[in-house]
DNA sequence: CAAAATGTTCGCGTATCCTGAACAGCAAGC
DNA sequence: GCTTGCTGTTCAGGATACGCGAACATTTTG
């Protein structure tokens, strides 16, 4: 709904530090609109501040967004208390520990510690915006979601392939979402990146929702050679976590359709009652 | 233009540190909007993560936020060299020195350096926003932006009072305004908070455009026994780090109207040409 | 100097958003 | 307990505001 709002988003959304700048006729070009259209938005997004317009008429990300983004950090204490237990698990382990979350149905990266071996697997900053049906925290959030969701978010943003291992289609990514659903933890086996693994274990609150996911990213040999090891390991890790900050009210973050389940049968206890029984569970 | 896109502004807006979780009910009565268009708002906000649902149907800051900041500082370099200019003249000094942009038509922070001085000034911390008649970098920046911008923006957000200094009309804000153009500072005599004050100077690019204010903030006391002194350092060190940085092509920032002047006839000369001679400086 | 690109403006038609009223859960209230 | 206020949510009709295409002004390319 609100498509205009939508739109204007997607706008917002094309300013990457890969691709800072933009012009009205490049935004048309890329998201298939009129000049005039991408004009309306690129001025009011700017007149509003999250936007700025150089003398050119190109248009770069304005100082709005440090305001946002003040606000958002100031309000998220967790983010600490995460980074202190992650940080104890990058020592155990020497490999890339990261948390990351879902946020208009991509996967959205908060915490990114390097691991601490010369030969550690590269990963994308915090902020990093990466898909969710190729990376082992995305599978695993979106594990614990009805399909509906899962079908929604694919729906938007397909399922791209990256690597011969990605997986590209509906059913598979289904019984992949159930099985890890099942085994509570998740794999990406040189899904995004070759030669990159990653285990991901969900940090749940006290009422056992998961809001984000840990994950240890590790280079395809070494991930290979110590598999169970760096899956007990995450997954302890994310246990630890759960029990630090389960309980902080600001953790309580869901998205519209928390409790219901994946197959329709198997169900996850919501905190409160379910209110609306919106139980079209389409596709 | 664009009202759906500005109101989805405002509503992002209203999540402050202070107030980071927000109602469907609270954003109708806060904006004067019907319920079930608060909701579409949030509801659609949400969708593209930039908000965040709770399970109680109240929003918080999505973690998108955090992307758009990362790409934000990522092509704004010219941050570390004004923040190590800025370091010099906190020390020299010893006071609160702060870095301000116009975003909105309000006043962002961008630095803020507290000062040494057990009894510095305290001011709000960077990504705050804050009114810009009457704060001094605020008044700096107005002053260098044609009076239809100002007006534009006065009419917005309007002239609060905040102090018995603050000023409240907008005739007097003109002469002030133009006091200051003429001058190429601003004070601010505890026109926001009692027994603060503060001088601004502008930071300057190549062209002579002024994209962001410098800001010395000090009590009350201290300020008037030094008001020269301090006057001098923050115009020397705007002008430091206009030259360090005033050849950054990111730095060429402009709203829509950098050139026209306030008056009428007094001319600020643009880089390039005037393109459109949209000359209805109203009011 | 010509030609293709840019950003910008304007007006019309229609699709989109805004609204108000009704619905469903929840939390207190005599 | 049942009721009264409060949440968030849904729906459908009417009016507004958005999106489109064509034309303009300017700059950059050839």
């Amino acid at each position: 709904m609100l498509q205009t709002v939508e739109k204007a988003a997607q706008v917002l959304y094309l300013f990457t530090p890969e691709r800072p700048e933009w012009g009205v006729s490049q935004v048309a070009a890329e998201l298939g609109l009129p000049k005039s259209s991408a004009h309306a938005f690129l001025s009011t997004v700017a007149e509003v501040g999250l936007l700025y317009r150089l003398m050119t008429g190109r248009y770069r990300l304005g100082f709005r967004i440090l305001t946002l983004s003040q606000s958002l950090l100031h309000n998220t204490p967790w983010r600490e208390a995460a980074a202190s237990e992650m940080e104890k698990l990058r020592h155990a382990t020497g490999e890339t520990v990261h948390l990351a979350v879902m946020a208009g149905g991509e996967l959205v990266s908060v915490i990114r510690l390097d691991g601490t071996r010369p030969d550690h697997a590269q990963i994308s900053p915090a902020g990093s915006v990466v898909p969710s049906h190729c990376t082992a925290p995305g599978k695993m959030l979106l594990a614990l979601r009805p399909w509906a969701f899962v079908g929604a978010v694919l729906d938007q943003h397909g399922l791209e392939g990256f690597t011969p291992n990605t997986i590209v289609s509906r059913d598979e990514l289904r019984s992949e979402l159930l099985k890890i659903r099942e085994r509570g933890f998740a794999y990406d086996i040189e899904e995004y990146r070759a030669g990159v693994c990653c285990v991901a274990a969900p940090v749940r609150n006290h009422n056992g929702e998961t809001i984000v996911a840990l994950g240890i990213t590790v280079p395809s040999e070494r991930f290979h050679a110590h598999k169970e090891a760096l899956r007990e390991a995450a997954l302890a890790g994310a246990e630890r976590i759960s029990q630090q900050i389960g309980f902080d009210p600001d953790f309580t973050q869901s998205g519209r359709y928390w409790w219901t389940s994946v197959e329709g049968r198997e169900e996850l206890r919501p905190a409160r009652p379910i209110r609306s029984k919106r139980s079209k569970d389409s596709e």
